[in-house]
DNA sequence: ATTTTTACAGACTAGTTGGTATATTTGCTG
DNA sequence: CAGCAAATATACCAACTAGTCTGTAAAAAT
């Protein structure tokens, strides 16, 4: 999968150390030459730290979270479970050190919105990825009966994705997994509310209603 | 009010210097040198550009987001009706500018948590302040039946102004206004799917039920 | 075989940062 | 008014930053 050449190993190592620290405070330099890369290597393949920075969410970030989301793509069926469970996972993948982390992309979206143009652009484009795929699973949901014919998908897309990240913040803010995993579960009681037709999280009970 | 010594001063023009730049990209000295004030003066003051922070969370920004919520302070009815009003101002107050900015707090949430334990810990002094009005305000709505009693106030509390910030953050990445106000409209109609006994968008119907 | 390009190495630089040292002024108290 | 502390001014500093410069070795193209 990884070619392992120099430039992607400059990339992948700058990320790691991006996650935890945030763009900004990232020291490319000093990251890639504990991998016995020279400053020189460094700006013979990246111009600029902005480039790293746009060529991390390109080439990392986005794939990323387009995985994320995968189990939803060209999807008929079984969407209102799915959806479910992909914020499931989301809880399940939770640890104490991720939640202290927070989110990549969030973080990057509150640090660098403001700052530099493009790659708020950038930025905007893996938003608007989930998104997408969001908002087509809820309409394939919506002919399948298994979403209530009332939301509106876009905004609800947008929404939910806000929700999670909301979850994110405040946890990292707590610097605490239970504030995550509790804030998660709020939310899926408010979807099955809001979004579902039947309780997804009761899959005897949605066996029987599909046939209806 | 603001008794306008040169300490309040070099906080308040700090602050909302910070409001667009973030902290760390804060130059104080150079802010404070736009009102006269020198560095001396500043470092008199503050003794690091750490307890200017902690300063202004404490003496303006944890202030300014219990004013916020001020309404609902030791209420006994009409407190579903409130609820839904402060997050209707939340769209009335919304420029184009401010929403690229962001919230304050929350950018602080995110910029600052990770990197400083004493600024993370007044940040969340701030949060908490938050739900716990929010908090009361639930039950006290649960007393006088105009929200659901199968509302948890506490992870309820959270997760409202969670969804809040996750408005806030999507909208700047989008940089759009639009965007928050039609994410603060779904957050809205999720409510009073999932909050409110009555439909407190519809103000006659809410006064009817009200006696009942 | 020769030229040209790519891939790297590492010393160096210009500018900035948060913060300090020291000197001077101001305002109060006796 | 003397004396003293708080308030303010300013020159200075070490650490650090992103990025550049010069040089070289190997690969690719001609």
């Amino acid at each position: 999968m990884s070619k392992n050449t120099t430039r992607e190993k400059i990339l992948q190592r700058c990320f790691e150390a991006m996650e935890v620290v945030g763009f900004e405070a990232l020291r490319a330099d000093k990251e890639v030459l504990n991998l016995n890369i020279s400053k020189g290597a460094l700006y013979h393949y990246f111009p600029s730290k902005l480039d790293i920075g746009y060529a991390m969410v390109d080439e990392i970030i986005k794939p990323m979270y387009e995985k994320k989301w995968s189990d939803l793509i060209d999807r008929t069926e079984g969407i209102a479970n799915s959806i479910y469970e992909l914020i499931e996972t989301e809880k399940h993948n939770a640890t104490e050190k991720k939640i202290v982390r927070g989110d990549v992309l969030y973080n990057l979206m509150l640090e660098m919105s403001g700052v530099d143009a493009k790659f708020r652009q950038k930025l905007e484009e893996v938003l608007e990825l989930q998104v997408k795929i969001l908002q087509k699973a809820i309409l394939a949901g919506k002919n399948c009966n298994e979403i209530k014919s009332g939301v509106d998908s876009r905004s609800m897309s947008y929404l939910l994705i806000g929700q999670l990240h909301g979850c994110y913040a405040i946890a990292k803010t707590r610097a605490s997994k239970d504030v995550f995993t509790s804030m998660v579960s709020g939310l899926q009681k408010q979807l099955i509310d809001v979004l579902y037709v039947n309780d997804p999280s009761r899959n005897a009970q949605r066996a029987t209603a599909a046939s209806a």
